[in-house]
DNA sequence: GGTCGCCTTGACAAGGTTGTCATGGCCTGT
DNA sequence: ACAGGCCATGACAACCTTGTCAAGGCGACC
């Protein structure tokens, strides 16, 4: 383990030029076969790394991608990572990681640290993907981005997302199928994009099935675990009661469940429930949750994708690229057949 | 927002050469005052930001700290990345996250990281933190790292970790308190170090109050929901039953409501469920969670701590240095007086 | 008054890689 | 046989900062 290996030790030992070594490292075209074989034998024989720091400041790479969060649910930064990260590997590239604080001076934050590291390329989670003053910076800085999930100024930049409205109208079909025919929705919270998407699936579904949807059968939530126990409350009070409810996310959906177990409503067999997202709380409830699993991981690696492959490159005139990704709808015990 | 400051236009700006910028810049001794002022004006109003690799290629440095893990709960790694750049931001340092496969070849994810990347420093959580061949490879490259929570070979590197016998003790010593004599005890991994510390400290506990462990009281789990859950469904079957169940994580507690739920037991009424860790599922049960909190921000702190500090490199003869921190009893509503 | 030593500063090399441009060999077309 | 062009390769500069060492200024001490 020698602590120091250079291009020039791999030069001297495979008798060519270090920028011949260079050539074979970055897979630049017109190098012999030959050479490019003796070389590469030479880099593996003294087991040689090129170092990254020279390597960027040299050229124009910094082969690190960026993922900016704030404070999401730790299963979603997560699988950020690991998508992102399977992509990256393999082509040298690392994964820096910068929680953000949007309620601080976001732009102390993101500036230096974009001018200290000059990124290649940023990942951006929601909320952060639509903060106007991040992108601002990023935008000055001239550093490619790629947003998940974005919910607004689409065309602004390349995106991945995952689609709602398809989503939300499955799951609604799927209790629509059970033979449910009061079917309650809970929103989620009125600043967060997807919350709009989820609840035109579900009016989508109903109204093509024939089925109205009752104003005092929408009850507004705010993704969280309370604001679903309190919906649940009001929609399950009195006699006249839902025989599903769709919460559009899975905290929300938790609280439902919390609700109908005090009031000795058993799931499925007299109320259906389903959430939204596949959270690990999802499988931790008894029964568990019926959900919509969103493909993070493979929309993170598209992310990551976009970006190396450099399509995320702000082109003028084109508009950039994006990737919409498929959903699966995850059927356990929390919906059965209408009574 | 140009893109390209230099220390040199800042030196040009202040009228002294780049070195005394570098000086100001490193908060070396031997500027005067005056001069250090002067040139804090150009830095400000050029906006200026050192180059991180120009930086870390001539210096010694290079301004990352490594977090690796391997599939441990999300909510953890959350924790430690943002326990780790609280630290790390106000030194300008960065955070580079390498999830790592340990059932594959973990020499050969490592090795040419640490090659490339020269990270100064390494923390590592459970379970890679016990994993011999990683730990060989940041020996071999001479990486200083910081292990959380290790469970073997202490002396072997500095570390951080919770008091997880004096938790479990006190978990223990709260039921005692509200009047329960019967309490059951579900074991967690065997592999993992600190499900044997948490049963010490729950049999401690129970022999200083002069209590008896019933070996049909105490069921071996494996930090799974479905362990917890079917170790709850024997302790729990016929009429003989505990007063009190402590789970020695929440997931497995959970695993003991769903099965309290089942069977139509009232929780804390008929039954108490105590876990341990705090995982955000604890939260989202209804009655929510009685539990210990592990600080593990503050965990990951301390460890970055030890490691921007220099106290984690290891100095021959000395014993590399730890840190033990406190930990949190969270009394939620799963609790309550024996019946 | 001279010497010593400390504080402050600057000139220059070093660090490892990539980019630019030049060089020489060989092939192609005439 | 020769001009022109392409391929393979190398020499050297460039990237931006820190480390080393030397030098100048100034006060203190003998």
């Amino acid at each position: 383990m020698n602590a120091k290996v250079t291009i020039h030790d791999v030069a001297r030992l495979s008798g060519v030029s270090i920028k011949t070594v260079s050539r074979v490292l970055n897979r630049e075209p017109n190098v012999k076969a030959d050479t490019r074989d003796r070389v590469q034998e030479a880099v593996a024989s003294l087991n040689y790394r090129p170092n990254i720091s020279a390597r960027s400041l040299a050229g124009s790479k910094a082969y690190l991608i960026g993922v900016f969060f704030d404070n999401p649910s730790p299963a979603y930064v997560t699988d950020v990572q690991l998508g992102a990260i399977g992509r990256c590997r393999t082509e040298g590239y690392h994964l820096i990681v910068e929680p953000l604080d949007s309620a601080g001076d976001v732009e102390e934050q993101v500036a230096p640290m974009l001018a200290t590291l000059r990124m290649d390329g940023v990942i951006l989670t929601p909320p952060v993907c639509d903060d106007a003053r991040v992108l601002a910076v990023l935008d000055a800085e001239g550093v490619p981005y790629v947003r998940l999930s974005p919910d607004k100024d689409l065309d602004r930049s390349a995106y991945v997302r995952m689609d709602d409205v398809a989503a939300a109208y499955e799951m609604t079909a799927h209790l629509i199928k059970l033979g449910h025919k009061d079917i309650a929705f809970i929103k989620g919270h009125p600043d967060h994009g997807a919350a709009h998407l989820r609840y035109d699936g579900y009016a989508k579904a109903m109204a093509e099935h024939g089925l109205a949807v009752r104003d005092d059968r929408v009850a507004q939530g705010y993704f969280s675990f309370r604001s679903g126990f309190e919906a649940a409350e009001v929609l399950l009070a009195g006699e006249d009661r839902p025989t599903a409810i769709f919460a559009s996310n899975d905290d929300m959906a938790l609280g439902v469940m919390a609700v109908a177990n005090r009031l000795r409503l058993n799931v499925p067999e007299t109320l259906s429930v389903a959430g939204f997202d596949d959270t690990p709380g999802a499988k931790v409830v008894w029964p568990q949750l019926t959900t919509v699993r969103q493909p993070i991981q493979a929309m993170a690696a598209a992310a990551a994708d976009l970006l190396l492959s450099g399509a995320a490159r702000v082109d003028e005139g084109s508009s950039p690229p994006s990737r919409l990704l498929d959903f699966d709808l995850v059927v356990r015990e929390s919906t059965g057949p209408a009574v």
